[in-house]
RNA sequence: GGACGGUUAGCUCAAUUGGCUAGAGCAUCGCGUUUACAUCGCGGGGGUUACAGGUUCAAGUCCUGUACCGUCCACCA
């Protein structure tokens, strides 16, 4: 193969990607470096939850996050951009239970913990690796891991300083339930459900009366644990009966009816029977009669106990079809409508919720919920109108956080209770992280006894992921860096977090520090699946990213990511694909044309600029005003439009345009090596911007390209330690550029005139004329004879 | 029921603070390859900007209403 053949070669993205990505790693090129001085840009990065493999939601998210953070390094800034796993808690469990097919309440506590450490650590660094795969530039020094023993330490530190300051508290209360996982869940863990399901009528005697009312309900199972009747104090039908009593079917009970204003007269019958616990509404029901007892028939595997009477060990829908068979045989079932409604399930497991009466540890937050919404106005939001989300779900908060989890695989509450008082025994700060189910207070109980009886909840898993700026902040040792690293430049994230993560992590920065944890906070939309579905594994749409990079590339997949701005879905098409992997192709091929000319050129810094012909000046002028364009798009994280100008600026006017025009005067023997050397400046000095510029879009291409002929002239160890190029407008007349603007029109009506004849764009042409307002157009003329092979072109100037 | 987004070419999206003939990519049709790339180039066709009013010299853009789609939240025993 010749030396020229070289520069033909192929374009083969997963070997390349593979080596870059160990070179950057290797050379750690982007290490965060604390001493080195100018502006600190730090990201809250997103700790991927443990809990199976990388979605393209991941990809396409990250990429944005990573097309920020690369950008910003190419400004000079000192990134600060760790990397952590989410590790613990319910996803994690599940992943565990999956993988290992076990069922964690077969196994002994300590077997199924010591099984999730044993399988963490044989997936966690594939998972990493994923990460890696995409190009993400974090410092992978910069570390974490929410269950490792740092991270426990400092949630428990901060768990007891929240119970100092009184916020945490712990309480008997019912509680939003999973029946699945057996544990206390909160609020931001439900998804609505649509489902299926009868209205019952069921009609009830009044006691010492002939007469009968009839109530509707969707629960009749709950009929062993109903404790209240009401009706609406104004209603005429039922107001006679107030402070009567009516005789439950099967159960015998008797329950007085009670007036509640809350009641709707026009739903259903008008008469609400009341259980413990229905629903929302039965608790607070229940709230407002606190003389009323409850009658609690649910076990924490949701089973019924034996207040249910025979129906003890049936779970919901056992018990519903067995007492609606009962209803029926005595009569007491008047009707059922089918209806569809809306019910509360567990997130992550898809059950519908109950509510059982438990002890459970609290965050007490609703206080704060206006100071809440006054954080979420000081920050940046792009885009601005998911700051509603925000402040939407603050609105609607009714409960205080529920942080405690009857669960295994976790941050244990570093606490015990006093067993002769149940006083609370905290854990000193020195003794964490700490597991109180293998140690016992060294000091006694203020009553002077001695045994303890650890608590075995664990916190949930927000309750640590809430604290991420500060377990990253603290990857970092000294002091005075830690204290200019807070509050954090970003959070990136996706909008399905904004509930979670995002409001948690801005509560804890209120209830710890009292300042905002970020100063800017990004949302990424989702993919949807080609008909503008969410992708879901029951659907069978989902794509994997895996697969998008074994066929395409990654550069292909994060070029195509960028399609979407911040906040917009992005629907899964592999046309689209293909278009982003015509672009790297194009990329690199111009780019094998422009390095067979540069093949002797050195580069120099003292041409002069005016010297250049208007062609060259021209390329430069519209590069200077694509970066100017890109810069500005990047300021408002626009980094979608920032790739718009870009693709338009290297397609359309470089390739289409300017390589079109230079290429016949490269290959022009009679053309003079002063002026090739002018063209070759600029196709050395363009080239290189569009690789900086697709930089932090396309990381892999570009650092190969570089890597191939620019670093042999160029200082930096990578394009990704490179800067932006600077522009300065006033170098060149503007002018020009509607010069040139006109001749490419002109170029443009040629190539129409010869497309319309049939003829080839190369065919030559003996005479063509032009007319034209612009008397400089003439000294084009040279130009456009070489461009379009045309032996004598006559240019009129008309007025 | 509440909040927020959206509706522009067959599809996916553009269109500064209202301002020349509403633009790209994909798809489609026609033409064109010795000299980076057919994973290409050139050209053509394709739009009553969801609908109805209003403001204005001027509306895709602003205002009012309607319809439809999407997302989040709350929900009814």
């Amino acid at each position: 193969m010749s030396k020229e053949k070289s520069f033909m070669k192929k374009y083969y993205p997963k070997n390349l990607e593979r080596k870059w990505q160990k070179f950057w790693e290797k050379e750690k090129i982007y290490k965060f470096n604390s001493k080195k001085k100018g502006e600190i840009f730090s990201i809250d990065t997103p700790p991927p939850t443990i809990s199976g493999k990388m979605h393209i939601g991941h990809a396409f998210s990250y990429t944005h996050q990573d097309i920020i953070a690369r950008y910003q390094r190419m400004k000079g800034k000192n990134l600060f951009y760790p990397f952590g796993t989410d590790d613990n808690g319910l996803p994690t469990e599940k992943l565990v239970e999956k993988e290992n097919k076990v069922k964690i309440f077969d196994m002994e506590r300590q077997n199924f913990i010591k099984l999730c450490r044993k399988t963490l650590k044989k997936l966690r660094p594939g998972i990493v690796q994923e990460w890696k795969d995409i190009g993400i530039s974090c410092d992978f020094d910069l570390n974490y891991s929410t269950i490792s023993k740092e991270v426990q330490k400092l949630s428990q530190k901060f768990f007891i300083e929240l119970y100092k300051k009184k916020r945490a508290y712990r309480k008997q209360a019912p509680c939003l339930w999973c029946p699945q996982c057996q544990t206390a869940i909160a609020q931001a863990d439900l998804e609505d459900k649509e489902r299926k399901s009868f209205l019952n009528y069921i009609k009830v005697n009044i006691i010492g009366t002939n007469k009968y009312v009839t109530f509707a309900t969707t629960r009749p199972e709950l009929l062993p644990a109903c404790v209240g009747v009401s009706i609406h104090p104004d209603d005429k039908r039922y107001k006679k009966y107030i402070g009567m009593k009516v005789k439950m079917p099967l159960t015998e009970a008797e329950i007085e009816i009670i007036p509640d204003k809350k009641t709707d007269m026009n739903y259903g019958t008008g008469v609400v029977y009341y259980c413990t616990y229905g629903g929302i509404e039965c608790v607070e029901w229940m709230e407002r009669h606190p003389n009323i007892k409850p009658i609690n028939i649910m076990a924490p595997d949701g089973k019924y106990n034996k207040k249910a009477g025979k129906y003890s060990g049936l779970k919901t829908l056992e018990a519903r079809k067995k007492i609606i068979e009962d209803l029926k045989i005595t009569g007491a079932l008047e009707k059922q409508e089918s209806i569809t409604h809306i019910v509360n399930t567990h997130e992550r497991c898809g059950t519908d919720i109950e509510f059982i009466s438990t002890k459970q540890w609290f965050i007490k937050y609703l206080d704060l919920k206006k100071d809440f919404l006054k954080f979420g106005r000081q920050i940046k939001w792009f885009p601005e109108y998911m700051r509603k989300r925000y402040e939407n779900w603050i609105k609607g908060l009714g409960w205080d956080w529920c942080i405690s989890r009857q669960r295994y695989f976790g941050i244990p509450f570093p606490l015990w209770y006093c067993a002769k008082c149940d006083k609370i025994k905290l854990a000193k700060i020195s003794e964490l992280p700490i597991d109180p189910l293998h140690y016992q207070p060294k000091t006694k109980c203020s009553c002077g006894h001695s045994k303890f009886i650890p608590e075995k909840d664990i916190l949930d898993t927000w309750a640590t992921s809430s604290l991420t700026p500060k377990i990253a902040i603290d990857l970092v040792k000294d002091k005075k860096t830690r204290k200019k690293l807070f509050p954090m430049s970003l959070r990136p994230q996706a909008h399905d977090i904004i509930n979670f993560w995002l409001f948690y992590t801005i509560a804890r920065s209120k209830l710890h520090f009292n300042k905002i944890p970020f100063k800017t906070i990004i949302v990424s939309g989702f993919v949807l699946d080609p008909k503008g579905e969410k992708m879901s594994k029951s659907k069978g749409n989902v794509v994997a990213p895996k697969e998008v990079i074994e066929k395409y590339g990654v550069d292909v997949l994060r070029h195509w990511a960028a399609k979407a701005g911040l906040g917009e879905d992005l629907r899964w098409s592999e046309e689209e694909i293909k278009g982003s992997k015509r672009t790297i192709t194009k990329l690199w091929n111009a780019s094998r044309f422009c390095f067979l000319h540069l093949k002797n050129f050195k580069k120099t810094n003292n041409l002069n600029v005016k010297k250049l012909e208007e062609q060259d000046k021209w390329i430069l002028h519209l590069l200077q005003t694509t970066i100017k364009d890109y810069d500005n798009y990047f300021k408002k994280y626009e980094f979608k439009k920032a790739r718009q100008v870009i693709d338009d600026f290297f397609w359309k006017k470089f390739c289409d345009n300017y390589l079109e025009i230079v290429k016949p005067q490269l290959y022009d023997e009679n053309s003079s090596e002063q002026s090739k050397e002018k063209i070759k400046f600029c196709l050395y000095t363009v080239l290189l911007s569009i690789l900086k510029l697709y930089a932090p879009f396309i990381p892999f291409i570009t650092e190969e390209l570089f890597q191939d002929y620019f670093k042999k002239q160029e200082k930096e160890k990578s394009i990704h330690q490179c800067l932006i190029p600077k522009i300065n407008l006033r170098l060149l007349n503007p002018k020009i550029k509607k010069e040139i603007d006109e001749v490419m029109d002109i170029i443009s009506s040629i190539r129409k005139y010869k497309s319309e004849r049939g003829w080839s764009l190369k065919k030559e042409i003996n005479e063509f004329s032009i007319r034209t307002k612009n008397k400089k157009i003439k000294k084009y003329s040279k130009l456009l004879e070489t461009v379009m092979n045309i032996k004598s072109i006559k240019i009129k100037i008309i007025k």
